[in-house]
RNA sequence: GCCCCUAUGGCGGAACUGGUAGACGCGUCCGACUCAAAAUCGGAUUCCGCAAGGAGUGCUGGUUCGAUUCCGGCUAGGGGCACCA
């Protein structure tokens, strides 16, 4: 018997530095094997690791050693998205230099990640805080400058007030900064932009090219894009005496079928005719800077009131000849999306009837269901929304919805308005351009210098990297290269004259835009990718990381991308082909009697269900269990790594991370469950020990074998093999390992049948059947496989082994058992041939006792066969 | 408000394109080993019933020989967007 305990803690750091001696993930450009990329999105150095980060590189190093073994070159390369806030928060705080924090932070993460026994690709490793990284963003910068994909502009831009920087829509969640959770604030500034909008329709199209993305993730980036068809409405200005410069107003609207019920025009607040209106009224201007000041918040919004601003103008009706329609200025329209003017059909849209009932402006409803009478169809409260039949509409009269649309349309782009048509259809999307502007220290420098006689003048390319001063005080608010005493004072490239160096520095997603293209070739010092390389290995075939980046990082990637194809960076335009989106490491939270939170070390539990106690192990005081809510510090309800790894090894943590719940789906952290999974690897290290004793040499061949109980062995493995690798390729490592499990249990038992005495045959296949299994749990578990792997006599480390071949005739079964139904009810079982014919297996289960019973001598109805699955009997 | 997803034993979950519901694990119970405990091993574990048998995948209706799976209506939980014209 082979009954020493399996030691993780010495077994794991031998195999770490045998992989890491022998440089067996180190991955050549250059090798000629179909290449795979995996890739796990890169950890912001924060200082530690925390199980999320045990889950998401787990299931990717499953996938990078399962794809190696299966003959691939493989990419599995890691590196820090090492920019960001909190270096400067720890600048600030603790007065430690922002590069010396990360660098810091990096050692000890990269000494925690290396401890897990990831199959990393280290001598590709990056930092995105590096010189020689962002200097290649800051020429990309410049190329898309070139390629007009960056623009300058003033715009209602969101303020953080606690990070002191701008953010970009996508960094604001229900109205609050995504990293400080600040709420944030509209501010009119001018900044720097990438000119995402001008991909706004090919991001949006190209999400069909993405089959192997969740649909989820491609839902949130089409509804985040959003797109709406629509026309743009000239409308004329009829009064006598309009505001200077104008003569018309633009109109977006998706419902030009409604436009016969049309009773005001609202503009914006921001609209230049409200603007101009506005210095030469105080009253107006007043309206406007009221309507300014309401919050963007979620509750602000709906709590605010519609208020608007009769400017007593009127526009004409593009349809109605002679009528004219008043013209206001409403705190609910918004300059940023069509033109920041809209018109209000009262009958056909709540707001709009809201704000009509509010300023007595009536209405008239042009749209009525089908079932209703023209002639009884009144509005009071409640507009009707719904698709419907025109009427009251002049030429749509009797058309549908979206007929009545299309004519409207049809009438507008043929009408004439000064000699124009009265109308164009246009596409709008809700996203905005990608504001990259940040206030602040530790990120990319902007490499351009503001001249006063030349304007932004492009940094000299030969002059990259502008890189970060060291000498800089983070004592006050703002951003310390706005107040470096030296470092923004340069000459104008172009003038020579005295000018500033940009201070804003780029948005940190803007470096997680392209690191995956860089890792492709890190060290290149003259070009940020080299073509030949990194078209060779983009698109990433493998991308795993967390739902929140649906659309803030992989929504600036795939922009990014385009952008750096545009500029000759890249071949593709899609950077991940296959996306997968892992659920959270959750845990149980405890608040004790003084409701603060509490440990999970600190608490004892008792009970099952609803009776379940928790009372404090110092003192025995109560302790309220509460939800199951996301690891995080602030509630206690951490597990740190390093503690799991040290009591129980990285391979058990990586079980445990893997097993049990679906990789898409939330992980609950439980005691018992680390338990299980380090029993269970002890059970694999008997298992193979005892194997190791019975089973024929090293390199003999199963294929000889004959006795019917060494077939079912191989079958046994086989069998398994082929739905673990078929699990494995899904990214199903739950079932991959419940598989696993079984397995192990049926060989547990096959060796305890035999008394651990098997016949040559057995022997043979026992050999076969231990190999296999090794192999089998080593993407996820493989220190343990490589130490079973060594004990089962191979000189070569398994980490380059190759997947065994599925050989087929074993992994069918050739009798197969069939459930028999009778009107649909389970009610027995016959063992047959696989491939029996449909005649002898009727007439096979027609002999069955309980069909016979419940035929009494009758013919059945009808005879249901479903070759291989099931016979149902209709009585 | 709009859009989307999810719902299966005490718990996490499994079930390929409609074909034996509950794989695998956790927990619990019983037993073995032990002076004892831990560890380990064996067995049981959807519910009702002594049993034969019956019921059962959130609720409800439908399609089908057959529905966890497809369709309609509800309920609950979760997520995304949000004054978007």
């Amino acid at each position: 018997m082979f009954s020493d305990r399996y030691n993780p803690r010495d077994v794991e750091s031998k195999w770490q530095k045998i992989w890491d001696d022998n440089q067996i993930f180190e991955t050549k450009n250059d090798d000629p094997r179909p290449k795979y990329y995996v890739l796990e999105m890169f950890p912001y150095p924060s200082g530690r690791i925390h199980m999320g980060h045990v889950r998401n590189y787990a299931m990717g190093d499953v996938v990078a050693r399962f794809k190696r073994a299966c003959g691939m070159n493989v990419l599995h390369p890691m590196g820090w998205d090492a920019f960001g806030m909190p270096a400067e928060n720890a600048a600030i705080q603790n007065n430690v230099h922002p590069a010396a924090w990360t660098h810091d932070n990096i050692a000890s993460m990269r000494t925690q990640l290396k401890s897990i026994g990831l199959s990393l690709d280290w001598s590709r490793e990056i930092a995105t805080c590096d010189p020689s990284y962002y200097k290649h963003q800051q020429k990309m910068f410049l190329d898309f400058y070139s390629a007009g994909l960056v623009i300058r502009k003033k715009a209602k831009v969101n303020w953080d007030p606690v990070d002191q920087t701008v953010l970009a829509n996508e960094q604001v969640i229900d109205g609050k900064g995504w990293r400080s959770g600040a709420v944030v604030e509209q501010r009119e500034l001018t900044q720097w932009f990438f000119n995402i909008t001008s991909f706004a329709e090919e991001l949006l199209e190209s999400l069909n090219t993405l089959p192997r993305w969740p649909e989820k993730v491609r839902l949130m980036q089409r509804n985040w894009i959003g797109r709406s068809e629509g026309v743009l409405i000239r409308f004329e200005i009829n009064s006598k005496n309009p505001p200077a410069g104008f003569s018309e107003i633009e109109v977006f609207t998706t419902r030009p079928d409604t436009l016969f019920g049309a009773k005001f025009l609202a503009l914006s607040p921001d609209h230049p005719i409200a603007l101009t209106l506005a210095t030469s009224d105080l009253g107006l201007s007043a309206f406007l800077d009221e309507s300014r000041m309401n919050g963007t918040s979620m509750a602000a919004m709906e709590t605010a009131e519609k208020k608007g601003w009769d400017t007593k103008l009127t526009v004409a009706h593009p349809f109605i000849p002679g009528q004219s329609v008043p013209v206001y200025i409403a705190n609910f329209v918004l300059m940023e999306y069509g033109s920041g003017a809209v018109f209000g059909c009262p009958a056909h849209d709540q707001r709009d009837l809201d704000f009509a009932n509010k300023y007595d402006l009536g209405n008239t409803p042009v749209v009525r269901p089908s079932s209703q009478d023209p002639e009884t169809f009144v509005i009071t409260t409640t507009a009707y929304e719904e698709d419907g039949v025109l009427f009251n509409s002049g030429f749509l009269n009797g058309l549908s919805t979206s007929e009545a649309a299309k004519r409207a349309i049809d009438a507008l782009e043929q009408g004439d308005l000064n000699g124009a048509a009265r109308g164009k259809r246009q596409v709008n999307f809700r996203l905005r351009d990608w504001g990259i502007s940040r206030q602040r220290y530790w990120g990319c420098p902007i490499p351009i210098i503001h001249c006063e006689a030349c304007g932004s003048v492009p940094a000299p390319a030969d002059e990259l990297p502008i890189e970060l001063p060291a000498d800089v005080t983070f004592d006050r608010l703002g951003n310390p290269l706005e107040r470096h005493p030296t470092w923004k004072f340069v000459a104008c490239p172009r003038c020579g004259k005295n000018a500033r160096r940009e201070t804003d520095t780029m948005d940190t997603f803007v470096d997680s835009s392209w690191y995956f293209a860089r890792f492709t070739d890190p060290t290149i010092a003259d070009a940020p990718t080299n073509r030949t390389v990194v078209d060779s290995w983009l698109p990433v075939d493998q991308y795993i990381g967390g739902i929140e980046h649906a659309v803030l990082h992989l929504l600036y990637s795939r922009f990014f991308t385009r952008a750096m194809k545009a500029t000759g960076h890249v071949s593709v335009s899609e950077p991940f082909a296959g996306l997968f989106t892992q659920g959270m490491v959750v845990h149980e939270t405890y608040k004790g009697p003084d409701g603060s939170w509490v440990l999970p070390q600190d608490v004892c539990l008792d009970g099952i269900g609803s009776s379940r106690r928790a009372t404090l192990k110092s003192d025995g005081s109560h302790v309220t269990i509460g939800g199951i809510e996301k690891m995080s510090k602030s509630k206690k309800n951490v597990v740190d790594p390093d503690e799991i790894i040290q009591d129980y090894g990285a391979d058990t943590a990586r079980l445990f991370m893997l097993s049990d719940s679906p990789p898409d789906r939330d992980v609950i952290w439980s005691h018992e469950g680390v338990q299980g999974a380090g029993r269970f690897s002890q059970q694999l290290w008997r298992l193979v020990g005892n194997l190791v004793n019975v089973c024929a040499p090293l390199d003999s061949d199963p294929g000889s074998v004959e006795q019917s109980s060494a077939l079912v062995i191989r079958r046994l493995v086989h069998r398994a093999l082929l739905r673990v690798q078929d699990h494995y390729e899904k990214l199903r490592f739950n079932t991959a390992i419940a598989e696993i499990r079984k397995l192990t249990n049926a060989l547990n038992a096959t060796l305890g049948e035999m008394e651990n005495t098997p016949s040559a045959d057995e022997a043979l296949a026992l050999r076969e059947a231990a190999d296999v299994l090794v192999v089998m749990f080593s993407p996820v578990m493989p220190h343990l496989a490589e130490e079973c792997w060594s004990r089962l006599g191979h000189k070569d480390l398994l980490s380059d082994a190759a997947w065994p071949a599925v050989i087929d005739t074993l992994a069918q079964e050739d009798t197969i058992v069939i459930p028999v139904q009778i009107n649909g009810k389970k009610r027995a079982e016959i063992s047959v041939p696989r491939d029996i014919d449909n005649e002898s297996l009727e007439r096979l289960a027609l002999k069955l006792e309980p069909v016979e019973k419940a035929l009494e001598n009758r013919s059945p109805k009808k005879v249901i066969i479903v070759p291989q699955r099931i016979v149902n009997v209709v009585v």
